[in-house]
DNA sequence: CAACATGCTAAACGCTTGTTCAGTCCACTG
DNA sequence: CAGTGGACTGAACAAGCGTTTAGCATGTTG
């Protein structure tokens, strides 16, 4: 079956509830979502969401379950898709590119990320234990590649690395209002990626022109692009 | 003179009251807290919260200016204390360690900053557009001083390292979780500091042992006291 | 056919919320 | 001393909350 994305047109009720509460909870944080708001949404009455999923809390753990499972399932795609490691921009803006690619453009998943990451739960914990490993990972391939190299403390450099990636998910649009794009958005990604990259590779002191002094990225990095995959 | 810290024990009701009502706001957020409960905190009935700041919605923006108005104190020192620039360990790690240089360790400031920067207020985009200013600023000093290079586009890279730095203050409980040790503490920040100071000495390529293939960028680049070796 | 589970709703329940109100205390002022 | 005004409170208010209940269709099963 298609995963995490169904787009029939005749998605059971409970379904509709369930994505239209993810839609709220995304845009104003589930505390600030009434059952009547998410009922009204979905079309249907506030008893008949308590009717499905028991509580308002079971919404909530419905919802965040959900969200996981799509995350996972999606984490587990890229770890794989890059086989060895995806390098230079692929590696760098991952979390945003990724989004990018592999959902909806209007997604409220990353919207949703927030609200995991920052209301101290246990679905939050659980996904950053993930992200973590896939930024471990990632930087165990690069550093077998040779396009990176482990730190005095490799677990403190995924972290470093990851934060950084989630800092544009929860603050992109503070940036993009001093930037004037949004790094999240397609073409706003294209000034923004470079920028990061080119402290990544050549760290602060090094000047635009130079392209880094490092051992020269060794395997295929000419093909960063993953185009011909229309959906 | 201590300007925006008052240590004496006679303060107004009014001010026990905002300050209570801070810390609740930074521990739960601010829609997760009642009336109530900060009249309780603050050991005053509820109605006198409301005799004090009008409303609710009155208190928090009581409390978002007396938190902004701290910080831009703050924000003003740091700028005008290190002079032309504070580099290596200082400017990287500027805000995680300037909060624990000029507030109380256990102060809600910062904790209260997450909830000023993913609310979408506009105290939280005056904030924000602040910290960039102090950025840009501390970029541009780092230029002139050799320390660093601008990218591409300067104000990208002063918000990429702003981003990084506000991405340890809104996710360190994620990050002590898998790490073992919480970057904001103070010998946390001992080994988080010099791994964040070597990729953006020498980017991801640059060995530990390496000091840097860096075109040995001319003025003073040699000193730097605390991550010179084990710690 | 009767019995029953399922999907669903309108109405109401008890509770908490932010806010209001009437009134008490008490330090000042004339 | 009478009077005024600000700090402060307990009780009450309307509104909104999550949840419960009783009941209506509809389709499936015996």
């Amino acid at each position: 079956m298609s995963s995490a994305f169904s787009p029939s047109e005749d998605r059971t009720a409970r379904a509709v509830i369930r994505d239209e509460a993810l839609r709220l909870f995304a845009a104003h944080g589930p505390g600030a979502v009434t059952m009547r708001q998410v009922g009204a949404a979905a079309g249907v009455s506030a008893a008949l969401v308590v009717h499905h999923f028991g509580s308002k809390e079971g919404l909530r753990e419905a919802v965040d379950s959900h969200v996981l499972a799509t995350f996972e399932a999606m984490l587990g795609e890229l770890a794989g898709e890059g086989g060895a490691v995806s390098l230079d921009s692929e590696a760098a803006g991952s979390l945003g590119e990724a989004f990018l690619r592999h959902l909806p453009p209007d997604s409220p998943m990353p919207a949703y990320l927030r609200w995991l990451l920052l209301s101290g739960g246990e679905a939050g914990h659980r996904l950053f234990g993930k992200l973590f490993e896939l930024s471990r990972a990632t930087l165990d391939a690069m550093v077998a590649g040779g396009t990176a190299a482990p730190g005095r403390d490799p677990a403190a450099r995924a972290v470093f690395l990851l934060l950084n990636d989630l800092a544009v998910l929860l603050l992109h649009d503070h940036a993009a209002r001093v930037l004037g794009f949004d790094p999240l958005s397609a073409d706003g990604m294209a000034r923004w990626a470079p920028e990061m990259l080119s402290v990544y590779t050549g760290g602060l002191t090094a000047s635009p022109a130079d392209p880094g002094p490092g051992p020269d990225s060794g395997p295929g990095s000419g093909r960063s692009h993953a185009e011909g995959d229309p959906s």
